[in-house]
DNA sequence: TTCGTCATGGGACTTGAGTCCCACGAACGG
DNA sequence: CCGTTCGTGGGACTCAAGTCCCATGACGAA
């Protein structure tokens, strides 16, 4: 990570010291469960705590920048067939599986968006990918429910998968992760069986 | 239940700070939409900060012991009828109502329960309401379902409305909050329809 | 080479959550 | 009536999130 030395100007130095924050934020999210505070990415990074604060106003920010993408492109098995129903659950299973994986991250993130007033609650947040393997799962319904309709139907699954029910799930309800998971996957079928019997009821 | 302790002297001073704490707590947030300090309750109650950490030993115990209890016992309107599709649409737009006009105090109570650490997740937390009120709804089903095939759907149902679909589906997903209710009113039907469909299956 | 720009560092300050300790005084028990 | 208990108040302290201001020093243009 000691990267090109030969790069020098400002310009580059601010790129190096963002890099630098980031990585140094990512590392610490791999390591420990819990997300670190902005200290203590400034100190890993060997920036100053007045600088840190200079690139990410806020934790939040910092933490949505080091927030590591998952790589994947598609969340479906290769073998998964066409079957919208039997798609959308392999997709809702990998996706849970990779938000209980960084649930105490996932938690923060939840956490810190819920942090600020209204008023910062306008700024553009960041989507996952959730909607697009969700939409990529529905394809074999796009014919039937239009373009539109499939996206409508994603972020319907979506509001019922994610962090946001997990969490209910488990600290209210009292669920495992497994139970709750299988509640969601059960759910998401439901959704799709039901955009597909009434295409316009949505 | 009240047989066993005394009713004067220090007891009853004890109930009246806490009954204190609770009052200012209560009108603080039906005051402001944004919920009080634990400070701002102790001075509002002329209380010492330090004495209500006694009493309640993080804001978020403040705060749910302030929370204004919804005194409705149905969700239900008087002629809704029979039909469980019918049923839960209506419990589910009250209920959401309820969690609309309350936003503020959700967000705050949701980010709060969020803020401590795995192990005090381990506490029980308190239930709402919206269970039972579901329950209620689906009444009409508890032949073909069984009072835990019912329960189990209140549950999912649940999971698919409240404050954390409601913050998903607005903040991420830029729903309007009309939009959002529809949307989870339509889903909960999809749900209901399911177990109603394969009452096995849950 | 000089001079202004600008990324950075350092430290003080604010605010809210929460903890700890000690002193005061009213209530209580003997 | 006296001593203990206990609810309470006050203040100091920690910690994390942010904010602000000023100094410094390297970069880069004239």
């Amino acid at each position: 990570m000691s990267t090109a030395y030969e790069e020098t100007g400002r310009s580059r130095q601010k790129q190096r010291t963002r890099a630098a924050l980031v990585a140094a934020a990512r590392q610490l999210v791999a390591e420990g469960g819990r997300p670190p505070t902005v200290a203590e990415a400034a100190e890993a990074a060997a920036v100053s705590r007045t600088t840190a604060y200079r690139y990410f106003p806020t934790q939040h920010a910092l933490l949505v920048a080091a927030h590591p993408e998952i790589e994947t492109t598609s969340m479906l098995p290769a073998e998964v067939g066409s079957d919208p129903e039997t798609r959308i659950e392999a997709a809702v299973r990998s996706f849970m599986a990779m938000v209980v994986d960084t649930e105490e991250q996932q938690r923060t993130m939840l956490r810190l968006s819920l942090q600020r007033d209204a008023a910062s609650r306008e700024l553009p947040l960041r989507q996952g990918r959730a909607i697009g393997w969700f939409t990529e799962a529905l394809d074999p319904l796009a014919d039937r429910l239009g373009a539109d309709g499939v996206r409508r139907l994603a972020v319907a699954i979506r509001a019922v998968c994610g962090v946001e029910a997990l969490v209910w799930l488990t600290d209210i309800a009292g669920l495992s992760r497994e139970q709750a998971v299988e509640q969601m996957a059960w759910s998401a079928v439901a959704l799709v069986r039901r955009a597909n019997d009434q295409p316009h009821a949505l």
